[in-house]
DNA sequence: AGCACGCCGACT
DNA sequence: GTCGGCGTGCTC
């Protein structure tokens, strides 16, 4: 008898423990790494097969495993060691885990239908009993739900299926289904009839046309000049058959772009030595590859990749979000070709389902996809690369709160390939473990075909203000822009509005309106003119009076990028404004349009938040202004120095990318800041430096490890007792151990307090062995609450 | 997650 | 005295 271990695949965070089943001797080659479906309670559900072992006997009381997904495994054994770590390192269950790398996480599950099977009925069945199973007679298969509504209750439902009068059907849907398509193609006996058929002239040449095509879509039949009729004949004939086939749909087919044929600078040729050299020793090792924007980075990953192709492995590359980096998935496609698969968080499932169908099989030799293809399987996986490293959005915020970097390091590692972590500005992490020959370090110093960096400027914004200026933007800002709308050249204006948005408040008791669920001010948004919550999308229209004193004097605070737009287009001189924000680039590809709006030259400025700052290559651009560049510098966040420093050599880095050298206006209220004026030298090495003193100095990463608790509760105090407790558990954890250093910090309410009528209090752990701190929380009671959250490694610790 | 079991308030 | 609230615990 063969027992599997099974991890249920439920959204729930309690089930940790995983459940034995037996499998049946139709069932004998499942093993690890199957999907199947279990009976779980009295519903279906999916689970994960975690091990098997054999017995000669016992076990009598377990249930059967149901049936199985797919015709082989899901997981391979990398796949399942990567899940196994991730659940130990990201404190969470190995289900949860898992169903990462199932696309839409699988959770399959069904519940039952009762149905009343003819003639059981009992002679002595009690009055009730009868009347239900007529009712089920009479309407057919109910729901428990059903049922229970109806009768008042489920007790006779139970008495009848005990008597097996009245059975339990399950019907298992699949939550998304391959996309099947018919295709006719040509028998032997067709090929064979090739010759003949002279009286029929349209059947000939429909065979004429499968002999040469191969095979023909069903709905492409007329495109060959063969009529349904024609084709349903020939089967009949049975020259012709007609045959179901799975397609793979590519909503990114058709973006082609001509292969540029360059040459390597020096710095390009002996980096992409060292990546291909690790290739060659099929071997694990991480790569920094640190470039300046326009040093070519690109250019080595292709190359790379070429490399991994020709030696018939696969590569993934992984991307911060695919609507910013359009260009790489084209420079890619012009390269590879049909050899490239596009993985992006706007897939549908079952599209994504494709694609990794295709990553799998080895149909695809290159995948590029955001965070979640971290996951996917691949056949022949030979290298993988990381472009902006750096950015945050590899991070997911909810959990498992895992990290796709730091994931895709541990299946490096267990596939023994080389990994490249790319960035302009790298996480000053990355940097430090680069120093240290943790990641071995290459550099890309000089532009190929840029030229210089653009020229920088700060503007002392409290100085314009003192010389009467009060408009969002500087002087020094406005000449320029209306310099390049002379020229004919282009400008981004990147309005860093972090924390620092359009919001209404009382001018004589200063109270700001706020969001009923969370305790944050509701943002004005000129469309639709109505206030809105960015945390859970409360809405509501501005109050004509205070609501706390009713006062009738109720002000617009904070610059929105519609005051901005305004702002820029009353400078006339043919000033055109295109606006890019969340509410402009909701739909699909919305950005790619927005941007390609940009190219055509239909406007002369861009303006928007952070995304304005990411990634494009716009040649024209000549100017780049960043309003409020020091806006998130002074959040109480450990990353805001660095936050705000990517942003800005990011943002300054889309200036000048043609032949024109660009300038970059850069507003700031604090002009003196040692980051701002870093950022506008560009000298990455010192800010690193600076910011890695401090980090040492305050305990922060890369030096100490972080985690981060969050407990969750409707009620404050309730809250707060918790996390009261689990503060001084750990307390007494640091204090029993010599042998490690924990800090225990809070607990402190979140500076979003509370969000969708949910209080959140935090405690940050530092330490430089959190195995140790982790195996605590393990075993304690915390690790299966419900309203207590770990974040590994968090991004932020507010 | 879903659901059974179990212990306290407002109703026939 | 019962119906029903949702807190706690279990599902191989």
């Amino acid at each position: 008898m063969k027992f599997a271990n099974i991890a249920i695949n439920l959204p729930v965070k309690s089930l940790f423990k995983q459940f034995t089943y037996r499998l049946g001797d139709e069932f004998d080659f499942v093993d690890k790494g199957w999907r199947v479906i279990v009976p779980f309670g009295h519903q279906m559900v999916e689970g994960f097969v975690v091990s098997t072992s054999e017995a000669e006997s016992g076990g009598e009381e377990l249930k059967d495993v149901i049936d199985t997904l797919g015709l082989e495994p899901w997981f391979d054994n990398q796949m399942l060691e990567t899940a196994k770590w991730i659940s130990k390192y990201y404190l969470c269950s190995l289900a949860e885990a898992m169903r990462l790398f199932v696309p839409g996480g699988g959770s399959i599950k069904s519940t039952p239908k009762y149905q009343a099977v003819a003639g059981a009925l009992a002679e002595d069945a009690s009055p009730a009993e009868k009347l239900l199973y007529v009712y089920l007679q009479k309407n057919g298969a109910a729901s428990r739900k059903e049922i229970a509504k109806e009768f008042g209750g489920i007790s006779v439902l139970r008495a009848l299926t005990a008597k097996k009068t009245v059975i339990a059907e399950f019907e298992i849907g699949r939550k998304f289904k391959e996309k099947l398509c018919s295709f006719y193609l040509l028998t032997e006996a067709g090929k064979a009839a090739l010759a003949g058929l002279g009286k029929a002239p349209a059947q000939k040449k429909a065979l004429e046309a499968l002999a040469q095509s191969g095979e023909i879509p069903a709905d492409k039949l007329e495109l060959h000049g063969i009529t349904p009729l024609t084709a349903r004949t020939l089967c009949r004939k049975g020259f012709a058959q007609k045959i179901q086939k799975r397609v793979l749909r590519d909503s990114y087919s058709g973006h082609f772009r001509k292969k540029e044929d360059l040459t390597l600078t020096q710095e390009q040729e002996s980096s992409l030595k060292e990546i291909s050299l690790a290739l060659n020793e099929a071997e694990y090792s991480a790569f920094l590859l640190q470039g300046v924007t326009g040093s070519g980075k690109t250019e080595i990953y292709l190359r790379a990749s070429d490399e991994a192709v020709r030696k018939g492995l696969q590569v993934m590359v992984l991307v911060p979000e695919i609507a910013l980096t359009g260009q790489i998935v084209e420079r890619f496609k012009a390269w590879f070709g049909e050899g490239v698969v596009v993985a992006h968080s706007k897939l549908s499932q079952s599209e994504r389902a494709d694609v990794w169908h295709k990553t799998r099989r080895g149909m695809a030799d290159i995948l590029i996809g955001v965070r979640s293809a971290v996951f996917a399987p691949f056949a022949r996986l030979g290298l993988i690369i990381i472009d902006e490293e750096q950015e945050y959005s590899y991070k997911q915020e909810e959990r498992p709160c895992y990290h796709a970097r730091t994931v895709a390091l541990k299946r490096a590692r267990l596939a023994s390939v080389p990994v490249v972590l790319g960035s302009a500005p790298p996480d000053v992490c990355t940097y430090h473990f680069a120093q240290k020959k943790i990641y071995r370090h290459l550099r890309l110093t000089t532009r190929p075909n840029d030229g210089d960096l653009a020229e920088v400027k700060i503007v002392d914004m409290r100085r314009e203000l003192q010389g009467g200026n009060r408009s969002v933007l500087s002087e020094c800002l406005k000449q320029e822009l209306l310099a390049v709308a002379e020229c004919g050249e282009q400008a981004i204006v990147l309005l860093n509005r972090r924390g620092f948005s359009t919001f209404v408040m009382c001018r004589d008791c200063g109270e700001a309106v706020t969001c009923p669920h969370c305790a944050v001010s509701l943002v004005y948004h000129d469309a639709g003119k109505a206030l809105r919550c960015h945390y859970c999308g409360y809405g509501s229209k501005v109050p004509d009076e205070c609501p706390k004193c009713h006062s009738r004097k109720i002000k617009y605070f904070g610059t929105g990028t519609q005051k901005a737009e305004a702002a820029i287009t009353e400078l006339g001189q043919g000033l055109k404004v295109l606006r890019m924000d969340q509410d402009s680039t909701s739909r699909k590809f919305g950005h790619e349009d927005i941007l390609r709006q940009f190219v055509s030259g239909s406007h002369n400025v861009l303006l928007g938040t952070q995304m304005v700052a990411k990634g494009h290559d716009i040649n024209n651009v000549t100017l780049v202004g960043i309003l409020a560049a020091d806006s998130q510098l002074n959040l109480p966040d450990f990353r805001a120095g660095e936050r705000t420093f990517n942003l800005l050599t990011q943002a300054a880095g889309r200036a000048g990318r043609g032949s024109k050298r660009g300038r970059v206006i850069l507003q700031a209220y604090d002009a003196d800041n040692d980051i701002i004026k870093l950022a506008a030298a560009q000298d990455y090495d010192s800010f690193a430096a600076a910011e890695l003193s401090f980090r040492k100095e305050l305990e922060y990463p890369p030096f100490m490890r972080l985690l981060k608790i969050t407990v969750s509760e409707r009620e404050f105090d309730k809250a707060n007792r918790l996390a009261i407790a689990i503060a001084t558990q750990l307390h007494h954890l640091s204090a029993s151990r010599q042998d490690a250093e924990i800090r225990v910090h809070g607990p402190f309410p979140a500076i979003i307090e509370k969000v969708r009528d949910f209080y959140r209090i935090n405690i940050l752990v530092k330490s430089n062995r959190m195995e140790v701190v982790k195996s605590f929380l393990t075993a304690s009671e915390f690790m299966e609450m419900k309203n207590v959250y770990f974040d590994i490694d968090p991004v932020s610790v507010v």
